[in-house]
DNA sequence: TGTCCTAATTGATATAGATCAATTAAATTG
DNA sequence: CAATTTAATTGATCTATATCAATTAGGACA
């Protein structure tokens, strides 16, 4: 049993034994050392993973070459190109492991399989993508709405602890800024 | 029977007649004025809204006095104050009618029980908040990659002719930047 | 149809943050 | 643990876009 992703799972809805064992057994484990890739750009989708262990990235390498990290993963996060992962498409993210990671996977059709057979799990999932929605929609407006330093401040709110797990250069990516302006920033809450 | 709210629901899922004439039974029609609200901050959200015609502006008014466009709606769109919604909260946003408009409300405690009774719409609303989620991570790295011009640009492609029903101060709001500054971006897209 | 009000445009200036270049600090690795 | 690579910092400019102020254009309505 993948204790991990079942207290999650538990967290948010309540199955009964035989959804549980339902769904524990499509899980894959897979390990991913820092600097590797989970996915990378064109492949196929047809995972998402659940991040046991590590700390993973979701980045866009863009026309210019310039990259954009969408999301980072920490434990008890979901992670994947969910786009390409819905639409059954090819990716276009780039997902790197920051940290060695310890990683559970779950298959799209063994997905829609759950789904048929212990349709709980459609709320399960409904509920995170509403989070992920939410959390998305805070990203926006804190765009819109603070500068540099309120948003770095708010970052390593809601990231606990992140700012010493992942580089500055990531962070301030996440953010839309430099890092030289974000290093700047850090100096000045220093003080 | 609400047609247009049906046709809409048939594009994403294929429910029976009877979960049709459940969900069309606690649905109720509104009407809204150009530049009435919908919704203020403060308000307990019961109701999320889908447009039968017109359009809205859903947007955040910060502690500075400044205002952010998160969401534009038109017709076969869903808005509301979906973070409130879903936590059963308070509004944070205001929305306004840039247009005349007609909507379809529904309310939490129905929604609950349909999910009871027809679990297929947790599928519908779990592909249309994916979809969301997916539109709002376009919105994320369109910010991260591209300067106003392009931005702009992309905004009337997935927005198909609106630019033509809301004022361009909206616009450079929802974009993040100032009526001036796209009022030069569209003087160069001009020649 | 003219009046009033709101929106859009244009010009001049200010500024946050980018970029470029150099230096220092910290991690990796043989 | 020394050597080498990678990241962070600092300083000096540059630039896109904000802001402020004034003018023009459009729409709504009496």
């Amino acid at each position: 049993m993948h204790t991990s992703i079942i207290k999650h799972i538990n967290n948010h809805i309540t199955p009964s034994l035989e959804d549980i064992q339902l769904f524990n057994s499509v899980l894959n484990q897979i390990s991913v050392s820092k600097g590797q890739f989970l996915l990378k750009p064109g492949t196929n989708v047809q995972h998402e993973y659940f991040v046991v262990k590590g700390c993973l990235k979701a980045y866009y390498l863009d026309d210019k070459g310039s990259i954009h990290i969408i999301q980072f993963a920490i434990e008890n996060w979901w992670i994947g190109d969910f786009e390409a992962f819905y639409n059954q498409g090819s990716s276009i993210l780039y997902i790197e492991a920051i940290e060695d990671a310890t990683l559970l996977s779950i298959n799209y059709n063994s997905l829609q399989k759950i789904y048929k057979k212990a349709p709980i799990f459609e709320r399960y999932f409904r509920v995170l993508i509403t989070q992920a929605f939410i959390a998305q929609r805070k990203r926006i407006l804190s765009t819109l709405e603070k500068n540099t330093k309120e948003r770095y401040i708010e970052f390593c709110m809601s990231y606990p602890n992140i700012e010493n797990r992942v580089p500055n250069y990531d962070i301030a990516n996440y953010l839309g800024v430099s890092p030289e302006n974000l290093s700047r920033v850090r100096k000045q809450l220093k003080s």
